[in-house]
DNA sequence: TTGGAATGGACAA
DNA sequence: TGTCCCTTCCAAT
């Protein structure tokens, strides 16, 4: 799922592409007919994340919010990606957007790739998948408007302009809403470590008082927004942490330390669309001596060079998905279980629980 | 061709 | 806790 770090960088993707801009918007597969009148034609003026959502904020063009944030003076479009949702992304040559940002899809290693159509040479993947993006051809002399690509699949709702376009797929929520329906959902999240607006203390507080697995608690959006099973499972991780630790019995020192790591793992995250949780000297095969697995090692910006794809995915985690394999720190294996009908993973030795 | 699984969540009991 | 929904992709038939 896209976590949190990805509608930020989607919200972002939203201004830079379609900021200012007089929009188009259709439902292609029809569910969302009726939406789509309500901003067709309309400017977008704003893209906000909050947690795992994203609102777009519509409004006549010449207009100026009054307000940063979910101003109320605006139309909004909340888009929830839930587990499958994903954007798909097209522009002419004036205009350079990430190809796809949602829903990760295993065979396409590389979401996230650079489609201008007349930069045919840049449009990668055609190996795993011709068909996948056929690059219209356009010639930059030619005057002609843009011609953007048939929408593929289930389109509930396209978003077009003079230079671009972005069509979205299976989403858990997609609806016009007020402003004050807008703020209602904000409200109701808990802090998200990529807002500076967020309060550290509120995710404190709400561990603190629940009885509730640590494990459960950073799944729970009320309680942190933002966070899925990827950074759950490896904030924990590096927190050294069991995940059944009731939340009332985690140190607030610890529950910190936690929003401090899980701010810098998202942000690099929002930053380069792929989630490295694995510092650089735990990569690669083999375990570290056993003299440098001692607690309090130094938190490192993860991707260093800030390239997607740079560290492999079968090195980007200390636990997700890596169940019967060796702990990077400690070599025990790493263990899987349910815990509310999620997977959830972490390594029994380096988060062992130590209150029994 | 079919059927799990996937980085989610709403709702019922 | 369980069930359902949204859609895509790939491994297993």
């Amino acid at each position: 799922m896209p976590e949190g770090h990805t509608v930020h960088r989607l919200a972002r993707t939203f201004g830079e592409v379609f900021g200012g801009a007089t929009v188009e918007v259709s439902s292609p597969q029809g569910r969302f007919a009726a939406g789509a009148a309500l901003l067709d034609g309309l400017v977008l003026h704003s893209a906000e994340a909050v947690g795992k959502q994203m609102f777009l904020g519509f409004g006549p063009a010449g207009h100026v919010p009054t307000a940063e944030g979910l101003a109320d003076d605006l139309r909004w479009l909340r888009v929830h990606l839930g587990l499958y949702g994903s954007w798909t992304f097209a522009a002419d040559a004036s205009t350079q957007v990430a190809h796809a940002i949602g829903a990760p899809r295993k065979r396409v290693g590389e979401r996230e790739t650079v489609l201008a159509a007349a930069v045919p040479e840049l449009v990668v993947a055609p190996a795993t998948d011709p068909e996948d993006h056929e690059p219209h051809q356009h010639d930059p002399d030619e005057d002609s408007p843009w011609d953007p690509p048939d929408p593929r699949g289930a389109v509930r709702v396209r978003i077009l302009s003079e230079h671009a376009v972005a069509d979205l797929t299976g989403p858990t929520a997609c609806e016009v809403v007020s402003p004050d329906a807008a703020l209602a959902v904000q409200r109701r999240l808990g802090p998200d470590p990529l807002r500076g607006d967020a309060d550290p203390e509120r995710f404190v507080a709400a561990v603190r008082r629940s009885r509730s697995a640590v494990g459960l608690l950073l799944m729970n959006q009320d309680v942190v927004a933002g966070v899925g099973n990827i950074y759950r499972a490896e904030v924990l991780f590096r927190a050294e942490q069991s995940p059944t630790t009731p939340g009332r019995d985690v140190p607030a020192e610890v529950l910190r330390a936690m929003w401090d790591d899980l701010v810098v793992l998202m942000a690099d995250g929002a930053a380069t669309g792929a989630i490295v949780t694995t510092r650089p000297e735990d990569r690669g095969d083999g375990a570290r001596p056993a003299d440098e697995t001692a607690p309090g090692r130094r938190r490192v910006r993860q991707n260093t060079d800030a390239e997607p794809g740079a560290v492999p995915r079968d090195e980007s985690f200390y636990v997700y998905q890596r169940d019967g394999q060796p702990c990077r720190v400690c070599r025990t294996e790493v263990a899987r279980a349910a815990m509310a009908g999620r997977n959830l993973f972490w390594c029994p030795t380096c988060q062992r629980d130590d209150r029994r």
